[in-house]
DNA sequence: TATAAATATTCCTTTGAAAGAATATTCCTT
DNA sequence: AAGGAATATTCTTTCAAAGGAATATTTATA
């Protein structure tokens, strides 16, 4: 999972929004993120470095392009919670309602 | 997309993937990662402030329970790359199976 | 071959966030 | 009311990562 560890920075997130529309040059990044040259090259170095990312030259520049394997990664990770959401769990409200109930009974018990 | 920033942190992920199969206690987390209480503490205060997790106290202790919004949040950020890993062939049975969702989410909102 | 454009790298400084330790708070039990 | 268990907070220290600036590298073109 290191495209969370990634794309927490806000540059890198942005970065990749980008490239979701398509391929880019280091430059045309930098420009559209208003952020210098050098700083670009870092982030699509740890965006490349992580796999997010990959290169293909052409003639004095270079376009970054989304790989696909990490965004599939973190989908398969997030559907292992998909039944957090798809509201099966709501029983466990109940089920700690009559915890706290069982408590209160035992200790106004004596 | 302030899960990503939050989960970021290894303890953190480590923490609502414990949380996935139900709520536990600040105790219980620490000791199951191996973490003082007051890590955990702190880490679930980020959780929290994120809205990551939802408290639930019951006399002494608090039980931790993941929300589901963050995680709907970035399911539809991650929907917005779908295109990227599943081009051409795929895209019929893709729309076939969010209609689905889509529906079974409606069914269950009532 | 010399120069310019695009990109990468290195070094240094700065910053933010996590860990550690101590203490405070809350609530139950006796 | 006192003591103890569970949890939260505060303060300090530590460390990694991001930014700035300068420079190196690559490739095209005159």
């Amino acid at each position: 999972m290191k495209i969370i560890r990634v794309l927490s920075e806000p540059n890198r997130l942005h970065i990749v929004e980008l490239l979701r529309d398509g391929p880019l040059t280091v430059g045309e990044i930098a420009a559209k993120l208003g952020m210098r040259q050098p700083q670009a090259s870092k982030h699509l170095r740890v965006l490349s470095d992580a796999g997010l990312v990959e290169v293909h030259p052409s003639a004095n520049r270079r376009f970054y392009k989304l790989r696909s394997e990490p965004f599939k990664e973190l989908d398969t990770w997030l559907n292992s919670f998909r039944s957090i959401w798809e509201d099966r769990f709501d029983r466990l409200d109940d089920y700690l309602h009559d915890i706290q109930q069982q408590e209160k009974n035992q200790s106004s018990k004596k």
